[in-house]
DNA sequence: TTCGTCATGTAATGGGTTACATGATTAC
DNA sequence: GTAATCATGTAACCCATTACATGACGAA
């Protein structure tokens, strides 16, 4: 997840870790929060795989090695960049539409790169996120009806709230399938018409 | 947060482990899942502080020792059940209502055992809960008009139904709010009436 | 000059998941 | 008899958080 935003975010241009953690809770809304103890690592681990380059910020024409020593005593800004592996393993992320791409965790980060993702896929997430939505709305639509009237009052209005929740959910979802699908046609005709 | 779910549930009746797992799940709305890998821990570390104690599956009037070896071989159902420290634990956590009774992570669990909570503290964490979520609706709202036309299409319909929810969940939270204060006021009459 | 925020990182720790290993019971 | 599901656990791992340590820069 951290992955795939600090790519897609270097990809758009190349930043220092500070702003990057700006921009990556931007992305999701703030809904979570992003320590620079997971951040840090994660860029490390990244220039470690050849992915992202750090600009040498006392000599800012040269790059660091991966293996650099931590910097001591005079520090500043380290400018991230994306290496042509990097670009490449984004577009790879980008073009996959997995299972994985639309359970809870990665979904967020996914759709917020949707403007670059191809058509095809874009309506590939849409629809299994969909299912997934689905699958749980009706456990816990299932999960009501057995329970009601045999559990006390907060239970149930919090059953219900995650009820109306995922309701929600599913209708956001169909009504972004329905315009994905009316693109589509839009653009290449006939095929799939169905 | 397991902790308090599996000492509320225990509170309520004895069971075994994998039923335990069943009705955490379905006590959360069976929004995330919960692996053997985690709920058997728990129950191994809860044993060890004395909250719990697990009944000898071949001798079903004994209690298993707080470092009984791992039953090898013939196993059988293993009942948990709380102890007077485990219900005592319980009872604390639901007086407490500190600030991370209204976090993501508490909330669910905080509120699936209100039926049990004293009316105060039920108060105290859903306006500590609103507070929070308005807080995330504010800074949503910001970054929204700061944005807009700036962005994506996607990015913005991620950003819009974000605020969507969280507007939804505040709502909630208010009228939960005022019900209880109707309540609160039909039951002790007069102070804080405000 | 001191406070706030910008800025970079590490170490310890925690809490969870997956994958694995094993066996009992029930329904077909 | 065999498949599904009930049932209990461990071990390896992953990823994130908290707490810590350090320092630069601009504004009051």
């Amino acid at each position: 997840m951290l992955e795939m935003a600090i790519l897609g975010l270097l990809n758009e241009a190349p930043m220092h870790g500070y702003e990057l953690r700006k921009r990556v809770l931007a992305l999701l809304g703030g809904f979570r929060a992003l320590s620079y103890g997971s951040l840090y690592p994660a860029l490390k681990r990244m220039r470690e795989q050849g992915w992202i380059c750090a600009q040498d910020p006392v000599d800012t024409s040269r790059v660091l090695p991966a293996d650099a020593p931590p910097l001591t005593g005079k520090r500043g800004k380290v400018v991230y960049a994306l290496t042509a592996e990097g670009k490449e393993r984004f577009q790879g992320l980008l073009t996959d539409g997995g299972p994985e791409a639309w359970e809870d965790e990665r979904f967020g980060v996914r759709f917020a790169f949707f403007a670059q993702t191809d058509v095809d896929v874009r309506l590939r997430i849409l629809e299994g996120r969909r299912r997934r939505v689905e699958e749980r709305r009706d456990g816990l639509r299932a999960s009501l009806s057995r329970t009601r009237e045999r559990v006390d009052r907060y239970t149930l209005e919090l059953q219900q709230h995650g009820l109306d929740s995922v309701d929600r959910e599913v209708r956001w979802l169909s009504e972004l399938i329905d315009s994905e699908k009316v693109d589509r046609v839009a653009v290449d005709g006939n095929e799939n018409t169905l």
